[in-house]
DNA sequence: ATAGTAAGTTCCACAATGGAACGCACAAGG
DNA sequence: CCTTGTGCGTTCCATTGTGGAACTTACTAT
């Protein structure tokens, strides 16, 4: 499988991998969720090739998780934003925050903390329910095929 | 930046990369939430080249995300489970479905639904508080640096 | 004996990447 | 105007990573 077929499987994750599933796309995200948005703020701090970066951000943009928005005109000169598309890829970021905050801690506590200024705590991300709003466990989440997997079927199945 | 760095910087995103940030890791592990667990299954399912697919569950094995079960003696035959660490990725992935399923639909609705065993509904994951279980915002969280960056200065500063 | 099964390993052509150097359009300073 | 600086890329090439097919090992089953 190449990264081009992965976008055209009938799965979310396969789907949601085309689009951040490299090595540096994420690193870029949390910057830009950090609030840089410059191509040589975004290469200093990451130590990216220019190559690897101006592609990355090409990407991105096509994909519509970073817009250009033109900050001086002359010469023309653009900085990169989370759409709503990029800004909704927070809980992805998050999870991975905690995860590695309690798997991967080399000993010296958490990188960053985090505060929630809805209840003014210290907190971590939970999963939870969209409909009881209980936390979720692995083991009580019954996976069902849903209509793309049945359309997928059809499609093949009609040739 | 090498895959081997990205695990010392301080940041637990780059951390979490550092074992599941390439193409194939997560498409391994999406295959292991769904009772996958044999060589020549993940091979098939996946379209992996053997020599990856190897590669990648020696590494995820000593990373303690998998382990290796034997599950005959004669002659030994092994297979791939997820640890507690392991399945402690179930967020991540689930809000990877959850960002797949409303941005990249092909038109054909989700391919899998989640039905939650707790209330008996259909859901889609949402991000918590774990202080006061308010849905989270990114505009509503505040960063701050935490005791891993500041033994990090210490240490930088130390010599 | 022969074929089949499961889990890898070896090998090689081809694709992706990092890093350094270069290009371009303009601004500011002398 | 000539030089230097800045921001954002592109070009080039040696090194690294990857896919795919063939091979290996150790058994079981016919």
């Amino acid at each position: 499988m190449r990264w081009e077929e992965l976008q055209e499987e009938t799965c979310s994750v396969a789907r949601t991998l085309s689009v951040i599933g490299d090595r540096w796309t994420l690193l870029i995200l949390r910057d830009a969720f950090l609030r840089v948005r410059r191509f040589e703020d975004f290469q200093k701090k990451l130590g990216i090739s220019r190559h690897r970066l101006s592609e990355r951000l090409k990407k991105l943009v096509a994909q519509g998780v970073l817009k250009k928005v033109e900050y001086q005109s002359s010469p023309p000169r653009y900085e990169y934003r989370l759409t709503e598309k990029g800004l909704d890829l927070y809980p992805i970021i998050m999870m991975m925050v905690r995860w590695g905050d309690k798997w991967m801690d080399d000993g010296n506590g958490a990188p960053m903390v985090y505060k929630h200024q809805g209840c003014g705590e210290y907190f971590v991300p939970e999963i939870s329910c969209s409909e009881c709003h209980e936390p979720l466990k692995p083991r009580e989440v019954m996976p069902e095929f849903g209509p793309g997997t049945l359309a997928a079927r059809r499609r093949k199945k009609n040739g």
